[in-house]
RNA sequence: GGUGCGUUAGUUCAGCUGGUUAGAAUACAUGCCUGUCACGCAUGGGGUCACGGGUUCGAGUCCCGUACGCACCGCCA
């Protein structure tokens, strides 16, 4: 038997127990006539004592042992004399007898703690050493409670797991696929999904009226902290239902989550909030509503009151309230002003206005405007003694509502409202249906093009589309969008109707949707559903800044993996097989 | 496709307006130390300053380019 126990179970009432121990040697500490081992695994850290005067020939093999040799250990628990209070397993040690090196270890390229001295690159390049330090493992822990939770919760209301093909064909609309070439059909190529968003909507004309899978889904972009090429999506189906019933079941599964996983009992049913609404109020589809801070419009108040000809010539003035920040230094306003101006946010300016003790207001633009007006500014924005208002305007309504939008989580930030240890959930609801797209020079669908279009703005297909809302509904948890789904149209006539506005010739519909139009005609149960972003959900409890953290072998940022040294060129053999041919350089 | 920041010891970083032998911490090695647990103390080894070009009497330092990394914009139905 290679052991009897784990690292991290041995008590007090266990001493005088003989016990085997496997694992790694986190470290060795020579104090001359004894040294102390910490032994390591999954579970925990157990201290083994070895004593030259008990056992000189043991004690000098267990001074030559490495950071991370695999050893494994006879010996008995005893009591410690000093206990050590940060370990479980600090009451006792292991008075070693019998000690084999199972397998040396090189010096590791980086300390393995949890305050590691190794930079990002170095331990990706090494993750199956970062991943043995206990910050990292406990990722790994909590994303898998996390679904065996979902498999419980979807299971007990009647989900069936279903997988579905990873092999499947391209479908250009949206985002960019990627291909697996045919060796048996030379010149042909699969995609891998984007999501299994048509499958499972098979699977509900097939009659598996509750679906669910934990699922891989690939999209070929560019990467962010929050944004890999393979993710994980808790995807869902049902049917016979209407958005109601699918946002009360998945405010279940997220109650679920949030009581099972981390102790939070969410009693209230979230909030809604109408697109328009989230966009209005915070310039966001998904804003972070830890905080208040609400945008206030002040095209009234402030255009053509006074002379600025930056709010004269704005299509959108708008401001936010920062409580007590009205002593905010010259240097501070000065930071803010360049944050603002930076070329991913881009606007060109900012106005402030502080509310002093008195009640008079002093801001940037004093010799453009009356105090009057001033003053109207302040109750508009409800601002009291002691407050900062900042104000943006710009031509672009949108634009500008995004500017402020990062002016209002920048000031969340530097006041300490986004603490990672409050969750503000909320649904955003009622997406428009299309948005234009400038490149395309058309329509696109803001979700997917199987979205249905909320019944009483059908009538608008024809004659406003853009102006159509959706069925569709995300789920938003500080700021970061968790999930989302819709009503799905199972109407082939309505699905029909729907790749003309977005500009599909029948054919391309056809050639790419067929399919799912065909299926459609056999009798379509209604139904609609919802996808959970796992990597998102992980981080966001265990309070991770990039969802790489989560994950066992993440992708750098250019979509490289630098431990498999992967993607890389094939050879020739290969690409001959394929039927495919490089351009030259 | 674009913007910003970065690249110096195994690792994390410092290195000023260009100037003589490039530092610290940690890791590693050796020695001392019988209750440590971030042990302590002493000694030691360890560098193509990412790469290529330029400016200069002289470049880790300034300029240009390339590569790589991170964050972001575009993109992500």
């Amino acid at each position: 038997m290679f052991r009897t126990n784990t690292c991290g179970e041995l008590r007090l009432a266990d001493a005088g127990k003989c016990v085997t121990l496997a694992g790694w040697v986190q470290r060795v500490r020579k104090m001359g006539g004894m040294t102390f081992v910490d032994l390591r695994d999954r579970y925990g850290i157990t201290q083994l004592v070895f004593n030259e005067e008990v056992n000189g020939g043991l004690c000098e093999r267990a001074n030559k042992l490495g950071r991370e040799d695999v050893v494994q250990i006879k010996g008995s628990v005893n009591e410690r004399e000093s206990k050590n209070k940060n370990l479980p397993t600090g009451e006792i040690e292991i008075i070693v007898s019998e000690l084999t090196v199972l397998n040396a270890s090189k010096t590791p390229p980086f300390t393995i703690e949890d305050n590691t001295d190794g930079g990002d690159d170095l331990r990706m390049k090494y993750r199956y050493l970062d991943l043995r330090r206990s910050c990292v493992r406990k990722n790994l822990e909590l994303r898998h409670r996390m679904t065996m939770e979902v498999r419980r919760y979807l299971d007990g209301q009647g989900f069936l797991e279903i997988e579905t093909p990873m092999l499947i064909g391209s479908t250009p609309e949206g985002a960019r696929d990627f291909v697996v070439p045919s060796r048996m059909n030379p010149g042909q190529f699969y995609a891998l999904p984007q999501s299994p968003q048509t499958l499972k909507q098979l699977l509900m004309v097939a009659g598996m009226d509750r679906y669910f899978q934990i699922v891989k889904c690939f999209r070929d972009e560019d990467l962010r902290a929050d944004r890999q090429p393979e993710f994980t999506q808790i995807d869902c189906e049902m049917s016979f239902v209407e958005q109601e019933d699918v946002i009360s079941l998945f405010e279940g599964m997220a109650k679920h989550l949030f009581r099972t996983i981390r102790g939070i009992e969410l009693t209230e049913p979230f909030p809604r909030m109408p697109w328009s609404e989230a966009m209005r109020l915070y310039g966001s589809d998904k804003p972070d509503t830890r905080f208040g801070m609400e945008f206030v419009e002040l095209m009234d108040v402030l255009k053509g009151t006074g002379e600025f000809s930056v709010f004269n010539g704005a299509d959108y003035i708008g401001g936010i309230c920062a409580p007590g920040c009205a002593s905010y230094t010259r240097k501070q306003l000065d930071q803010l002003t360049d944050f603002v101006k930076r070329s991913q946010i881009g606007a060109k300016g900012l106005v402030y206005a502080r509310v002093q003790e008195d009640g008079s207001v002093k801001s940037s633009v004093d010799k453009f405007y009356t105090q009057d007006v001033l003053q109207r500014l302040k109750e508009t924005m409800k601002a009291a003694p002691g407050d900062l208002v900042l104000v943006m305007s710009g031509e672009d309504v949108m634009k500008t509502r995004k500017q402020l939008c990062e002016l209002r989580l920048e000031m969340g930030n530097r006041l300490g409202l986004r603490d990672k240890n409050k969750f503000s959930l909320l649904w955003v609801v009622d997406f428009p249906m299309f948005e234009w797209s400038e490149e395309e020079g058309r329509l696109m669908a803001m979700h997917h093009p199987f979205t249905h279009p909320k019944d009483e703005d059908i009538p608008l297909l024809d004659t406003n589309p853009a102006a159509v809302r959706a069925d569709a509904y995300d789920m938003v948890c500080n700021g970061v969008e968790v999930g989302g789904g819709s009503i799905r149209i199972h109407d082939p006539e309505l699905q029909d109707k729907m790749f003309k506005i977005l500009g599909f010739t029948e054919e391309r519909a056809q050639e790419q949707f067929g399919f799912l139009m065909n299926a459609f005609k056999y009798g379509a149960p209604p139904h609609g559903g919802l996808a959970y972003g796992l990597d998102r959900w992980v981080s966001l409890f265990a309070g991770l800044d990039s969802i790489r953290d989560c994950i066992a072998f993440p992708k750098n940022n250019s979509g490289r993996d630098v431990m498999l040294d992967a993607p890389s060129r094939i050879d020739q053999k290969q690409l001959d097989e394929l039927n495919l041919s490089l351009r030259e350089e």
